[in-house]
DNA sequence: GCCGTTTTCGGCCCGACTGTTTTCAGTCG
């Protein structure tokens, strides 16, 4: 039984028990629901170990269900609960405008169980017929249910960070905005984003609400005031704007950049001390502001040390900046190099030199060069001879350089045994030696695992490449016991890759928390088969930051005659 | 159902917008 799937059941008694009425029940399942889904280790084991309600917002309650799920496959109480609403409430509610309430409301009265059947009764004009509900209703139901269907997938980092700058400069461009920020979950650098949220000041509020639902790309206005307006876009993104007061801009900034559980929490904090928070600001007990022009105010009125957006999941980040012991994370001003770079040696799309200038135009030092290897079934990688001829290359390149190193390297197969498919007296004469899985990715856990560990342990490795071979939206990562191919990767100095590559971000943030725990050195790479492709390296460091990351747990951010040497030690 | 700088009992975030209402409930973030 996978996490993913006890979770996703914890997260359905949510929402059935929502549908029900039921109070306050339906966050606590949700909660547990959600620290199950970012355990890095199978929650098995922390069942057999009795050790579940270690896990925050799992209790008695919940932990005995989730045991039941682990032993027996399938769980009563919630059987019992599809039975009383057969209703497909995930796709329903899904439907935007559409929820709990109202999914209650349409199985009641016209029996609507599954999105078809709402559709078929919208077209039929039955729903307007409900009382409590309307024609308008009805029609933003049909709408809707086109929208859910398209819009179940979330956008990747690597298009919405993109999208978020340039709507925020085209809205700075009609000179109406003061100021325009990205919040929510782009903010805080999550892997992918449902839809932007974008945070103003403006001293006219009304034109400029204007101006954004009338920007040319917009397909749709979802809902249009003066404080806050929503859009869909052409391609289906949505857009929320907020339109707030200068002295209030970092209330709001904090409030919309969330998450929501992180909010949760510091609203509690604040209360705690008799005082309210909201995204007008913090408030004393008289009702008088006592921060919210900034955000740096409002944590360190609740005498926390400031939170950096990656950071705020209510994972016991709060915690920390109670007691000052918040990592320092990770910038990308520390990033000294790129230590996974293909081209056209392989299947990259530049040359060697093309790299090496545009790294440099970056402001990096060194870059490592890493084509594939083509010693067995690779088609396009590097043979032996051309890899010796390469090096001369690099030697050539290095002459002429003066403050930048170019790293002679190679990114070489992991095959089915975990042997490497280029003989040890070539790895040998390079200065890096990446090593990654690209094929046989459905062997067991105990098969993979024991495969990765052979890898990490072959002394010529020094990196092991997107180490879980996930890619978002495309498949799920495989399976090994990450605990301990983390272990062996401290013990054999063998570093884990944050590959940047925003289709990859592997490691992802859960699994870079848990390594750094365990003490492994991480090494983010950006796989660069393009010089613009350089530029994913601001995805990997955010992925990092999420994973709680500094500097020192970097290998990227070390100077070149450190990195050799820690190259060379291992 | 969980949890503890209000608490082992009694709380549990809060405001904007919309549609349907004639004073508010539902949804969303």
């Amino acid at each position: 039984m996978k996490n993913k799937t006890v979770a996703r059941i914890l997260y359905e008694i949510a929402d059935l028990l929502d549908l029900d009425g039921v109070p306050f029940k339906p966050r606590a399942y949700r909660r547990a629901a959600q620290a199950v889904e970012s355990l890095t280790t199978p929650i098995e084991d922390l069942v057999t170990e009795g050790r579940i309600s270690e896990l925050p917002g799992v209790g008695e309650a919940i932990g005995k269900k989730i045991a039941e799920i682990v032993e027996t496959g399938r769980l009563e109480y919630y059987e019992k609960l599809k039975e009383k609403f057969p209703v497909d409430l995930f796709a329903l509610t899904g439907v935007e405008g559409v929820g709990p309430k109202t999914a209650k409301l349409l199985y009641e009265s016209l029996g609507i169980r599954t999105l078809e059947e709402l559709e078929r009764a919208a077209r039929d004009g039955r729903i307007r017929k409900v009382k409590g509900l309307g024609p308008k209703t009805e029609e933003r139901i049909l709408r809707g249910i086109g929208e859910a269907r398209r819009m179940e997938e979330r956008v990747r980092l690597g298009e919405a960070l993109p999208l978020a700058r340039d709507l925020c400069r085209r809205l700075t461009e009609t000179g109406l905005f003061d100021r325009v920020e990205p919040a929510g979950s782009l903010r805080r650098g999550r892997e992918t984003i449902g839809d932007l949220d974008i945070l103003a000041i403006a001293s006219e509020p009304n034109g400029a609400a204007e101006a954004f639902v009338s920007l040319p790309d917009v397909e749709e206005v979802l809902a249009h005031g003066a404080k806050k307006a929503s859009v869909r876009l052409e391609g289906g993104m949505q857009v929320d704007l907020r339109i707030v007061p200068e002295g209030s801009f970092g209330a709001a900034l904090q409030y919309f950049t969330g998450s929501k559980a992180h909010n949760i929490a510091l609203r509690k904090r604040a209360i705690g001390r008799g005082w309210k928070l909201n995204e007008y600001g913090l408030f004393d007990e008289k009702g008088n502001p006592i921060a919210g022009k900034a955000e740096e105010g409002i944590y360190s009125k609740l005498a926390l040390s400031f939170i950096p957006p990656e950071l705020r999941e209510d994972r016991g980040e709060i915690e920390q900046a109670a007691e000052g012991s918040l990592p320092s994370l990770v910038s990308l001003p520390e990033i000294r190099g790129d230590l996974h770079i293909h081209t056209t040696w392989s299947d990259g799309k530049a040359s060697l030199e093309e790299m090496v200038e545009a790294a440099r135009e970056r402001g990096l030092s060194y870059i490592a060069i890493t084509d594939h290897a083509r010693f067995s079934e690779m088609i396009g990688g590097v043979s032996p001879d051309e890899l010796s001829r390469q090096l001369d290359e690099i030697a050539a390149v290095n002459e002429k350089l003066a403050g930048f190193r170019v790293l002679a390297g190679v990114e070489a197969n992991i095959l089915r045994d975990g042997s490497l498919d280029v003989p040890d007296r070539i790895l040998k004469e390079l200065d890096i030696v990446i090593a990654a899985i690209h094929s046989h990715f459905h062997l067991s856990r105990d098969e993979m695992t024991k495969r990765l560990i052979r890898a990490i342990e072959n002394p010529n490795v020094d990196v092991i490449a997107h180490p879980t071979g996930r890619k978002i939206g495309e498949r799920p990562g495989y399976e090994a016991d990450w605990d301990e191919v983390f272990h062996r990767g401290v013990k054999a100095r063998t570093a884990l890759e944050v590959n940047a590559n925003p289709i990859r971000l592997d490691l992802n943030a859960d699994l870079i928390r848990r390594a750094i725990d365990i003490g492994a050195t991480l090494a983010i790479g950006t796989d660069a088969h393009t010089i613009e492709h350089l530029g994913f390296m601001e995805y990997g460091l955010l992925t990092a930051r999420r994973g709680w990351a500094e500097g020192k747990d970097v290998l990227n951010t070390r100077p070149v005659d450190d990195l050799l040497a820690w190259l060379k030690s291992g």
